[in-house]
DNA sequence: ACGAAATAGTTGTATACACAACTATTGCAG
DNA sequence: CTGCAATAGTTGTGTATACAACTATTTCGT
């Protein structure tokens, strides 16, 4: 087992638990992200690119705009209208100005996209097992000190 | 208060709570490194190349070899050469190539690399305070639940 | 002593984030 | 109706990560 002193080889102790737990999640975040990248490498897709995929699932048949997916993705400042660019050069989704407003762009997965995602969720066992360490109890408990960290 | 599915305005329940989890990490902690790079910034210094000065105040003032910077680092697979050059040529820090092993290259943080940190030390505050919303105890928690996640 | 393997670091290319400036379209006050 | 503000998206520049290929130096087996 390793502690988060020994992970990042910490000469000397942290000031506080709560310095300690700032590192620890950011650490533990960049553990998490890149196990998640490189099971998804092999269909050549990143994260931010599975994660526009599964919030345009979350919405399909509708599309959705630009700005809607924005704000549903973890990390807002992200651009997505250069990850969207990416997709459709794939074949993932597909891109229509709205004719009722055209300044809006709207995007909707395709078939192949729903067949890529639904690919990625059948051999997502190995990767739901990477975080089944910690008990269901556990996970609640880490989601409400989560919730009550960010506010 | 904002629910981790308030904030990425999740139209479905999520699978479970340990696939809750996972998004909830690392959105707080895109969430916390923001905060992190918001104070900074006023510095013209990126968390990452904060988080390299300090492990060089660690070791301060014996210098460090680049493979034991990364190391260090929160992100292994950053690249230690192009983030100490940046540093290098603000005058935060040092390099010199080392005499009894010529593979290796020593860096060692200067006077001004040190005075800046304590200057951002000093106004750490509101900082410290953005972490401070969760007790010792939930801390003490967190760091126990993280820890146990990335076995 | 020689050559292969290991070690330390550098560099190239692709992806993504951070921020700001920019275009195009729509809505609204007067 | 006109023009200004608000909205939706695009693009440019700088920074950093991901991965792999590369150079230089040292170590070690024979």
């Amino acid at each position: 087992m390793a502690s988060i002193e020994e992970e990042i080889k910490q000469q000397k102790k942290f000031d506080n638990e709560h310095q300690k737990a700032a590192v620890n999640l950011m650490f533990t975040s960049n553990w998490l992200y890149n196990s998640n990248a490189s099971r998804l490498k092999k269909h050549d897709i990143t994260p931010e690119q599975f994660n526009v995929l599964r919030i345009l699932r979350g919405s399909y048949p509708k599309p959705l705009m630009l700005g809607e997916i924005t704000c549903r993705m973890l990390d807002k400042s992200s651009n997505a209208t250069r990850l969207v660019e990416k997709l459709r050069q794939k074949g993932y989704v597909e891109r229509e100005q709205c004719e009722t407003n055209r300044r809006q762009v709207d995007i909707v997965i395709t078939e192949k996209g729903l067949s890529l995602l639904t690919k990625i969720d059948n051999e997502a066992e190995e990767w739901n097992n990477s975080i089944k360490t910690i008990t269901k109890a556990e996970a609640q408990e880490l989601n409400r000190i989560l919730d009550k960290l960010r506010r």
